[in-house]
RNA sequence: GCGGGCGUAGCUCAAUGGUAGAGCGUCAGCCUUCCAAGCUGAAUGUUGACGGUUCGAGUCCGUUCGCCCGCUCCA
């Protein structure tokens, strides 16, 4: 790893050199793109597939590549290949469906367009009419939240961000006296507090009657500027300053908030025909946990790995191809029994982060950030914890972006699909509980707990592409990508230094050799066009990490040289050791 | 989604409202015994798209699509 930080290179240059070199295409380009989908050129595809593949190898085929579990034996992981689509069920016990992604609103009077959750916000509505009843008022508040079609009367005379209607009615209750006495908790269909208000203004004492409610998204939606901005333990002057009713406010309608892609199944095309395009890869490892557990060989701890495309419908796709609507993910579910569960996080952790090092992600550019306890997700609160490991892409500098989050998530989902499917998720554990008379064990049913490494593999092409990205002024190209051998797209280039003499006859069959033993691999390049300078220059952009020249003295003594991409070395070795000194080099 | 900036050849960029250009790259030929060398030639654009103003729009106006930067997020 040199000196040289993302923080020096330039994004707009790596885009351009992507573009040129065949790496990433702007997604359907010729009729003006689509917004957070790319395209990966031959060059990309490659890169893409060789990063996929030893992601395979390593973690599926080699388990870990060998290394020893925390319980000493050899960690065991199989594949599975699961749908796009699956029943909708799935994403409803998985909580994806309706709340994947919170609402948010913003609010535009306050100088930095303060926003916080739509469903954090509470309104405070008053009867509007002093012969009201609260009842009345609630089943008509209630009748409206539920039916979008028919007009409201008035959004809410206040509106504050809370946790829950409680907290809500206690900041109310602290706006200057305003509520003189709570009559009762309402015990209707919600448990809305209702409560008895006098107003300091106009000249009747007698109470009328307001109500604590959740603004429902529509009315925002329709009636922004009937609302009222949030606020929180106000003062006197701000209560003040909080519009009447009627006037300007500035909330902004909330986002959309299912981040699913939605489609059909079957040709109808009715409303219950929903489906939705899966946005992790997870959930269908979860639903064939047990498929995998009867049908297979497997015994805890184990893991099981997956690679494949999810969607999301992200807001703000945004830094190229960092935040992609369609992209692919690398995944493992590692399932465990609960005690082992801290052990096997740490474990996972740190051979992940080991894992991206190897592959040529090392230096400052890459850190392991373990989460704090407030920015954990809901499913992995009771969990061992959750670090992501991040790398510092141009776009993000001097700040990381994720590449990996390895999080426990305990026997969340397990037992969301347990629930939600009604099939039993409990693992059989013959190897625990108490000893029986005859010296086997009893035998333990529960929930494995899930240990999730889970990769971004479109995130890491993107760091493999900044890592390797570096300029050099003192060379013909001025930049050249200095991929990892492994997973560079172009493994080696065979030249004739010159198109005559025999030497690209010479060079052919040299590369033709390299090809039969190292094609499936990555690209062998053939090029004896324009000057050796281009060519050598070509390849720098390429990534090709070697470059076998054949020249006079070839024609003589039976030697090539061997150009040396980040080091422009040149050594002369027998023709007849090219492909070993390639497959030592590569690691094959 | 909101605010700001931008969109001309594969790339980097020119062009007072008046005939769309350059460099690099690409390709072909010649030459060339190690780093985008040299010479000759060639191809490439509905100026992101649609509409408007104008005798005339790359240029001015509107709409839309896309990209970049902030707010947000997470694989």
């Amino acid at each position: 790893m040199g000196e040289q930080t993302t923080t020096t290179k330039s994004m707009d240059d790596i885009m351009a050199l992507c573009k040129r070199r065949g790496f990433v295409y702007q997604a359907s380009e010729i009729y003006g793109g689509v917004n957070g989908f790319w395209d990966y050129g031959p060059l990309g595809a490659q890169l893409k597939k060789n990063l996929r593949d030893a992601w395979w190898q390593d973690v599926v085929m080699l388990g870990c590549c060998g290394k020893a579990g925390p319980d000493g034996k050899p960690v065991r992981i199989v594949p599975v290949d699961t749908c796009i689509i699956q029943n909708p069920k799935v994403w409803e016990a998985s909580g994806h469906v309706g709340g994947f992604n919170d609402p948010m609103v913003i609010d535009q009077s306050t100088p930095d367009g303060k926003r916080f959750r739509a469903d954090h916000l509470y309104g405070m509505y008053l009867t509007w009419s002093i012969d009201e009843s609260p009842d009345e008022m609630l089943e008509v508040l209630e009748g409206y939240a539920n039916d979008t079609t028919r007009d409201f009367p008035h959004g809410p005379n206040l509106t504050c961000v809370a946790s829950g209607p409680e907290e809500a009615l206690g900041v109310f209750r602290s706006v200057e006296k305003k509520i003189r006495a709570e009559i009762r908790v309402y015990e209707g269909s919600h448990r809305y507090p209702v409560f008895e208000y006098i107003s300091k203004r106009g000249d009747h004492d007698k109470p009328i009657f307001g109500a604590v409610f959740p603004v429902p998204q529509w009315i925002l939606k329709r009636h922004s500027a009937c609302v009222p901005s949030p606020f929180n333990a106000p003062s006197p002057e701000l209560f003040a300053q909080i519009p009447p009713q009627g006037k300007v406010s500035e909330l902004m309608a909330p986002r959309a908030f299912n981040l699913m892609f939605k489609t059909y199944i079957g040709a109808t095309a009715t409303e219950d025909d929903i489906a939705y395009l899966r946005p992790e890869t997870a959930q269908g490892i979860f639903i064939n946990f047990k498929n995998v557990v009867d049908t297979t060989r497997v015994s805890l701890p184990f893991g099981i790995a997956q690679t494949g495309k999810a969607f999301r419908n992200e807001v703000t796709p945004r830094n190229f191809t960092f935040r992609s609507r369609e992209f692919e993910q690398m995944e493992i579910e590692f399932f465990c029994h609960p005690d082992e569960a801290k052990a096997w996080y740490t474990f996972w952790r740190d051979w992940r982060m080991q894992w991206w090092q190897d592959l040529g992600l090392g230096g400052e550019n890459l850190i392991l950030r373990e989460h704090d306890t407030d920015e954990l997700a809901h499913y992995a609160k009771e969990g061992a914890g959750t670090s992501d490991i991040e790398y510092r892409f141009p776009f993000t500098a001097p700040g990381y972006g994720e590449l990996e989050g390895i999080a426990d998530r305990t026997n969340f989902d397990l037992k969301q699909h347990q629930e939600h499917s009604k099939k039993k998720m409990e693992y059989h554990d013959t190897t625990r509980g108490e000893l029986l008379p005859n010296g086997q064990p009893k035998g333990e049913w529960y929930l494995p707990h899930v240990i999730e490494p889970s990769a971004g593999l479109d995130r890491g092409v993107l760091a493999l592409l900044c890592e390797a990205y570096t300029p050099d002024p003192d060379r013909p190209s001025k930049v050249y990508m200095k991929f990892h051998p492994r997973i560079a797209p172009i493994k080696a280039a065979v030249f004739p230094l010159v198109k005559k003499d025999g030497m690209p006859e010479k060079a052919r069959e040299i590369h033709a050799a390299l090809v039969t033993r190292f094609g499936r691999f990555g690209a062998i390049e053939f090029d004896e066009k324009q000057s050796i300078g281009k060519r050598y220059a070509r390849m720098d952009e390429a990534g090709a990490p070697f470059c076998f020249t054949v020249d006079g003295q070839t024609l003589e003594d039976g030697t090539v040289t061997v150009r040396d991409r980040d080091t422009l070395e040149q050594t002369r070795i027998p023709e007849a050791q090219v492909p070993d000194f390639l497959g030592e080099r590569l690691g094959l």
